[in-house]
DNA sequence: TTCTGTGTACTATCTCACTAGTACATTGAG
DNA sequence: CTCAATGTACTAGTGAGATAGTACACAGAA
């Protein structure tokens, strides 16, 4: 069953949060067509959120295209979107991971790696707008 | 003059992206010790929010200790941070943004290039609190 | 001094994410 | 059918972020 992390106080709302994962989840292929999602009360109570908050999320994923749920049953992802090839994702994510860790052993505090993080982020939106 | 970017819909408050901006800068080395931020009314007239938006987030600069504010002069940076070094920063960046071109030329689509790096840097942050 | 530009303070108002609590509809198992 | 578990709907309220508008205090230049 797919686990959702434990909420952060990034800012970003929390049924927000709760649709990026299951949507990264489907990207990368953690999650597969016909996989259910945690009940809204389960994940309401593990992560200890309102229930509706989760409804929220699960009812945007619906609207999405992501997930279908069924009353008495639960909620299930569909296979609306494009997966990272596993291939590229092992060989990229393998890649990614060795730089983080190299940006550790480089001596780098955690928030000054994600500081570049963002910064290189910041400029290939940059480049994706122009 | 530092330059601040527009805001997205992320979620993220307003005045949230100014500061963390603001301190991205400094750990980067793009902002040093004594240099001036954009004066409140100008930030509000060029990304189009309001002038206690601003100013909040220059509270909370200075509050930090990041910042200090002169009235009648303007909000100067301070150096009260740590930054990555240069030569270290120039290493890594490159590497990054090496690994995002690799990305792209593996036909990724940005939205699947995000989630790859949002799903590593959760893995950091879990080992971090670990 | 006067003027201008700066940061700051204050109140009121609005929107929206979230909470709280309750009730209902559907599904499948017994 | 009965029951439990599910998703859904509804109303009301709270709090934070943001806006709007005004006013004030300080610094520097004319």
């Amino acid at each position: 069953m797919f686990a959702f992390r434990v909420l952060d106080r990034s800012g970003v709302p929390a049924y927000l949060q709760l649709v990026d994962q299951v949507r990264r989840g489907l990207l990368l292929g953690h999650l597969q067509e016909g996989d259910q999602l945690p009940t809204v009360r389960a994940v309401a109570s593990a992560v200890v959120i309102n229930p509706n908050t989760v409804a929220k999320a699960y009812r945007e994923l619906e609207h999405a295209g992501l997930a279908v749920a069924r009353a008495g049953q639960g909620t299930f992802v569909t296979g609306n979107i494009e997966q990272v090839p596993a291939a590229t994702y092992a060989r990229l994510s393998g890649r990614l991971r060795q730089w983080f860790a190299d940006a550790r052993e480089a001596g780098l505090a955690p928030e000054q790696v994600r500081a570049m993080v963002d910064a290189v982020m910041d400029d290939e939106r940059r480049r994706e707008t122009a």
